[in-house]
Order: structure tokens, then sequence, then C-alpha cells
DNA sequence: TAGATTGTTAATCGATTAACAATC
DNA sequence: TAGATTGTTAATCGATTAACAATC
């Protein structure tokens, strides 16, 4: 395995919804599909898919297209969903509990095993049977448990210093939600999600649309 | 006005962030910055940024840079900000009930007007000031206030009903938080969110990076 | 075998970056 | 005026689409 070409990050982020696609056709028990009937399904072209698979390998057959259990099964694993990623959670204010009680992520490879606040009102609370820990007992809990993923949902002010506390504990990803954006002197893999832009987006677009 | 190229949806999606950004520099009192600067605090390049600008006016000066009040401000009626966009939440759960509390989209121009579900444990319920209202009365609200947006927090399983329900009623955007890719027969815009998607990609990037 | 559909190369399209004349 | 920095055109780069030989 001498060469690995680096896959464009647009192929990756198309991967998540090939999985979709696929779990939706698993349950409705369709066994094959060519790209050309998944394209028009999603929308796009069956050139694309065939180009985004092919960077991974041929996992199609000519004149057959594509098993889907199989196909399902290889994404899961380039995206590493087999490898159950250990996420925690920082701040379990409303987002955090949210997230808490999110069940698609369990699904999708991701288990949380734990929670932190710093208010004494929500420490001990539990939500979705997690138990609210105490953001003072985060290293002590990092040392016990692999944590992989570190979800942050604090408010802006404690965002910079909550994701610089997490990188020197080696936590290898930090998925942020705070409306600031993150970037640290770290190795850590940091994805900004900033929900309001997504809907100053959808402003944008609504606005162009019906003016 | 006869022509109005349209704007690439790459350079839309960058104008939150800009205006982040700006709004950052307005905090710290600097009242001037050029390309070059932005472009370092960014870790974008200064030749993007004034291509972005310039889709939509000359808001610069030539030896002196951008003014940074009348940029944010530029941005904000490019994204409709001003306009104040009202929104009401469907699915008063844990997601509904974290964007009710979100205190951003106030001020991003954003007003959550209505909060919806049909359990009748929390219709009823106060949230951040706001009253559930029970679903069914939805096209009655609807037709007494001004709806721009719905946000779409209902569970999978309710998701397209919902939207049907919303654009039939002539809402203009729907941001959608299933995880079903909403793809509907109406004028209706449609931003789909998919938290996990986003969670899949950090996945994929950590096994990359540290495997 | 004939038909279907992939894997892959080539062509096109669009987005980003570089360069520089215009101008504050 | 000299220096700085924009607005904008041209060059480059990368991503998407088209085409088709390979092959099941």
């Amino acid at each position: 395995m001498a060469s690995k070409k680096k896959v464009s990050i647009a192929v990756i982020k198309r991967l998540p919804r090939y999985y979709r696609y696929l779990s939706d056709l698993l349950l409705m028990d369709i066994t094959r599909i060519s790209s050309k009937e998944l394209s028009s399904r999603m929308g796009i072209t069956a050139s694309q898919i065939r180009q985004d698979l092919n960077c991974f390998g041929g996992f199609g057959q000519q004149g057959y297209g594509y098993n889907v259990e199989l196909l399902y099964n290889e994404i899961a694993n380039i995206l590493g969903i087999n490898d159950r990623f250990q996420t925690i959670i920082l701040g379990a204010g409303n987002m955090g509990q949210a997230l808490a009680h999110y069940g698609n992520f369990e699904k999708r490879g991701f288990k949380t095993i734990g929670l932190f606040d710093i208010d004494p009102k929500l420490i001990g609370k539990k939500i979705n049977g997690l138990e609210v820990l105490d953001m003072e007992t985060l290293e002590e809990f990092v040392s016990k448990n692999r944590v992989d993923i570190a979800m942050l949902t604090v408010p802006y002010e404690h965002a910079r210093e909550a994701a610089e506390r997490v990188a020197r504990l080696g936590i290898k990803g930090l998925w942020n939600f705070s409306p600031m954006d993150l970037r640290l002197p770290y190795e850590m893999v940091i994805e900004n999600v900033h929900l309001s832009d997504s809907l100053m987006v959808l402003g944008y677009k609504i606005k162009e649309k019906f003016e």
C-alpha cells in the first residue's frame, strides 16, 4: 500500500449521503443498484457516483451494478463506522442535551460515554441514561476512558478554553457547535458546525427566489 | 437592474463567515481592514475575498481597504438580515427546544414566533418565553402571522408529512433537521442540515490523520 | 452470445489564485 | 506625489461530466 492518493473533501462529504441512501435501499429489500438508478434517486450524475466510489476501489461489477449490502458495508468501513468512535459532550445545556438524546449517532458508530458541565444544578442529573459529570473531573475521566471525539456545546465565552483543554488531553477530534471558528495549534481535527451560517444561507436563498 | 448574474453558492456560503469576522472586528474597534489583513485572519486568500465581495459591488477603496462597519452592513443586507425573517419550530423535543433557546438567531435576523408539537405533555409548556402550541393549530397560526421559515425537528417518520404541510401553507423556507433528504414538488426552499453527516466527516478525517 | 453497466480516460466546466492597471 | 490596495482580467487548478473500451 505504497501510494494512497488523498481523496478530495468534496468526495468525502458525499459519502454519508450515499450511506443514507444505501441504508434506505436495504430497508426496502433492494439488493442491487446501478449507478444510473442511484443517480436518479439522489439527483446527481451516475458518472459522479462511479468516480466517487472508484476513489476507494472497484465495488461494482460490469453489467450488474453494485450490491447494495456490500457497498453499504464498504462505505461504513471507509467512514470508520465500525471503529465505534467514543465521544463526550462538553456542555449539558439545551444543545448538549439534544445531542445526548440523538439516537442516530449510535447507529452511525458514535457512542457517547460522558457528558460534562460546570453548573451545579445540572451535575448529577441523568440525561438519556447519562449522568452529567463535573467538568472538573474531565481529565480524570479521559485518563480512564478512551475518548476519540469531544462535542463542544459550551457558551461562546468558554469555547476556546474548553477546546484547548480537550486538545491538550490528546483527544483526536472536536465537533464544535460554538459560533466561533476554532483553529488551534494542535493536531486535533476540528469540524465547525455553525448552525446559524446554514440558516443565513437559507435566508439568502429565500430572498433570491421570492423577491 | 437588467442583468443580475447569479452568484455561485460557494460564494454565498462564505458570506456568513465574513459577517462573523467583521462582527468580531467591530467589537475590537477596528474600523478599516485590507483584504490582505482579513485573509490572514481567516486563512483564505486575499484574492478570494476581493472576488467574493465584488460579486455584489465595489465596497472597498484603492489604497485604503474596506470600511469594516460599511462592509458589515452591506453583507447584512445581502443576506437579508435586516428583513427580519419570522420563523416557527415544528417539534418541541430536545432539538426544537435547543433551537428555541439559541440566542444567536435573533442577532442574525431570525425571530422565532411559534413552537409546535403534537405531544399533550409538551403543549402549553413555556420554552424560553414561547408557549408550545398544538400542531393542530398550525394552519390557523400561519393564517394570522407572517411565517417565512419553518425549522423542522420532528421525528424521522413525521418529517415528510410535516414538510408537505408547511409547503402547502406557502411558507418559503424549510430548515430540515431530520436525517432525511427532503425534496418536494413545491417552490419552498429547503436547507438540509444532517448533523450526523458532519460528524461522520469528522470521523473520516480522524481516521485519515491518526491511522 | 447480446445487453448492461462498470472503471477509467478525456473533455468540459467552474472556482480559485495570480497578476496588474486603475485609483484612492 | 509615492505607496497601498482595490477591482478585474487572465492563468491555473480542481471537480464534474461525457465517452467508451473492458468485461460481467
